[in-house]
DNA sequence: GTCTATACCTGGATAGAC
DNA sequence: GTCTATCCAGGTATAGAC
């Protein structure tokens, strides 16, 4: 049941809210602007009233969560200091919201965004991912982390994990992701640890 | 310039190779049969009668590669019988695939299967993957790798350099993977080995 | 701001000659 | 087996009333 607000205060967030849905479920392209229109309950004409058009409700959708990561990042890196809190602490964020917002990390990783969001760069150089890099890079620097190519340390300390999500979005992991977090972080982290 | 051979002979292979190229370099949905049409330089009638339809062509590419990477795994196991000698000879084997055929990989890992292929299963369940857990777990099994669960141990050791791998297909790496497998395999190791 | 109706076109697929 | 011509569904986007 929808409640009045729902119905008419924020409808562009719920057409935002619906296109995630049946983007990741579906994907961007078997996703026809009338089935947004018929999930979010409002009319075609609504939805181009608010948006220029389809690729620009993706192009929403994607710079609305990578802001969002890159601040819990930010914050992070703000209230940790040395690589390894850094970088556990990431990779403990990142399955927490693959738990609780398992649409946004699967639009985040899963979506070959420049399909269709032509302008977009990769998704390993989005911000967020740049600043993981930049962790582990001044890492290397103190010491922390072994002296070799950062992009390996990155991919060595990332790479595991991330790809724990997508067994975890493609639903054959038997638990939860916080059930795999220690294990998985001793591994990630013995990897590189100097 | 094409010789004859290649124009008459196998007119359906170069349908396979120019929907292999289009696929992966602007994705299934923004390639047409036109498309593949004109970059095979055969008629779309001609296309029909070797596939049922676009999906069709999508599913052999696939099938086509699963079965390359497949064999290519099973001969590495029936090479080495250490879970040491298995991994690394696996991870140079991916490797070097996306530096000889980039496309391939590009294609296995990269696109999204389901969303054009409605029966296929996800990636990490097709059956080169399956080999490479397999593989893991027989070696926890022996007490090469740490007692841990099978999914964070074979994504310990595969996820850094399959990350590397989507690093290469982005165009982000500056060299060839080549220069960096033994300080990407020596990470993969050191965080499973027992 | 929101709606309905509709224009327009891309693109998958077929028919049927050769 | 290969081709050309064509059909037609589905989907994006617009027009214009309210």
């Amino acid at each position: 049941m929808m409640t009045l607000q729902e119905k008419t205060k924020d409808k562009k967030q719920r057409i935002l809210d619906v296109a995630l849905r049946l983007f990741t479920e579906r994907g961007y392209f078997n996703t026809s602007m009338h089935d947004i229109q018929h999930g979010a309950q409002v009319s075609i004409g609504s939805i181009y009233h608010h948006f220029e058009n389809k690729e620009a409700i993706a192009k929403a959708l994607f710079d609305s969560i990578e802001v969002k990561m890159y601040t819990a990042i930010t914050n992070i890196m703000a209230e940790y200091s040395t690589a390894e809190e850094r970088c556990k602490a990431i990779i403990c964020y990142l399955f927490e919201v693959t738990e609780s917002n398992p649409e946004s990390m699967h639009y985040m990783l899963y979506a070959k965004h420049r399909e269709f969001l032509p302008s977009e760069k990769p998704v390993c150089s989005s911000r967020p991912f740049s600043l993981m890099k930049e962790i582990v890079a001044s890492g290397i620097a103190t010491g922390e982390i072994l002296k070799i190519d950062v992009n390996v340390a990155a991919t060595s300390v990332f790479g595991g994990p991330i790809r724990l999500i997508f067994l975890k979005l493609d639903g054959v992991l038997d638990h939860r992701l916080s059930k795999y977090l220690s294990e998985s972080w001793e591994c990630s982290w013995r990897s590189v640890a100097a």
